[in-house]
DNA sequence: GCATGTGAAGCAGTTCACAGCG
DNA sequence: CGCTGTGAACTGCTTCACATGC
């Protein structure tokens, strides 16, 4: 029966929701109606136990002998993740990575919706970003108040990280994504995910110039033919 | 004693590498020459303990009483992380976050050269980015064996990621880093780390829309008074 | 017969707590 | 006396293996 709500759920298969909701929309394209955990965990690089389990967090259930229904699998999945209802953001610094990202099909797909878009660079401020007007990072307060935002996003410059941190935790905001290269100091009532570009790189070049501190990583193998 | 080497280091602790780095180098900066566990893990948003077995899998030691030479611990970190030779990098999509991470500092600040950009858009191929013209995807294979390229970057949609990635298999790459919103399918040997924008975005949502699914997340809190 | 759902076992990373040493 | 380095305990995710049920 799974647990039906309620009790916790591990931040890996948290993780790992995104990655189904993603496989399952691609079989639903493809017309499957039925996914056994055998391929769904294939198409997400994954074992089908970890299917299996992840899932049953949700009392979402397959049919014994058959496997899971595609689209109400998805549906599921959306629900879970609360992309039937839109999510305001707000993003500070619109620089390079912040143009890219406000204009990525990103937050369409993940059911978000740009609330606003902050700088403090005088050329940059009037600008109009993926149909949103850029405005003074002095706004943003009121922006996330008037639109109850609570989702932030930081792709500033790592020296103005922790201060724009701290307006949008004083400005109600209670999850912010972080691609700056510093680590940020928050209350614990707000939660913080690190992007860290630079770092991800240096993870690869490790492992690379010590392959016998490598584990077995890869587990993406498989699915080819698909 | 630590393990001087040879052994397995986890993952975990290889991630959290560029970050001991980056705020060891933050001290350093500030003229800071001895920090303890504790301050370090402070710095880092994680506890001390941690700090201590992560630097122990290097055999890297402080001084009991005293805590780490900053300088030296710095040097230690780099060396481990091959700081101190270049590495080229090629990266095929060239869009508006191919353009951004191309211009970032994340490349020199990592020690990552970027050897080739590749597009397949008439229109893209020929523009200078960060230096470097793009160049036709076709061209990939023959820059990377002639630059000994072993790590890329994905910057493509999703619909040209596996192709991509298939010609960087084929041309040596042993190390992708994918930012495309989709799985790759590829052989044990090649390494793949995978940052998703949109799937990190939809977990902050996760964890707002259930917070009794939360666990003791958050551990960045304190330091402030820096 | 076959694939799900799940207790139980296994394994990995974190945290504890203290011996060891400057 | 203080802080490192580390075995041991703990916690939590993964994997196994099988009872359950279509």
């Amino acid at each position: 029966m799974g647990e039906r709500f309620g009790r916790r759920v591990p931040e890996p298969t948290v993780v790992r929701l995104p990655v189904y909701q993603r496989v399952l929309h691609e079989f639903a394209r493809k017309s499957v109606s039925t996914v056994s955990s055998a391929e769904l965990a294939d198409a997400c690089g994954i074992n089908a136990a970890k299917v299996r389990k992840d899932l049953s967090h949700f009392g979402t259930y397959g049919t014994r002998g058959t496997g899971y229904e595609v689209d109400y699998l998805l549906g599921q999945i959306q629900r879970e993740l609360g992309l039937d209802l839109e999510r305001g953001v707000v993003m500070a610094g619109m620089g390079h990575l912040g143009h890219a990202l406000a204009r990525s099909e990103g937050f369409v797909a993940g059911g978000f919706r740009i609330a606003g878009l902050f700088d403090v660079e005088p050329g940059t401020i009037g600008e109009i970003v993926a149909g949103i007007r850029v405005s003074h990072v002095t706004e943003l307060a009121s922006v996330c108040r008037q639109e109850h935002v609570s989702i932030g996003i930081i792709t500033t410059p790592a020296a103005a990280a922790q201060d724009v941190c701290e307006r949008m935790a004083g400005a109600g905001v209670s999850a912010i994504l972080n691609f700056a290269p510093t680590v940020l100091s928050v209350p614990p009532s707000i939660q913080v995910r690190h992007v860290d570009f630079s770092g991800e790189l240096q993870v690869l070049a490790f492992y690379q110039a010590h392959p016998e501190a490598a584990a077995g990583r890869s587990e993406a193998v498989a699915r080819l033919g698909s």
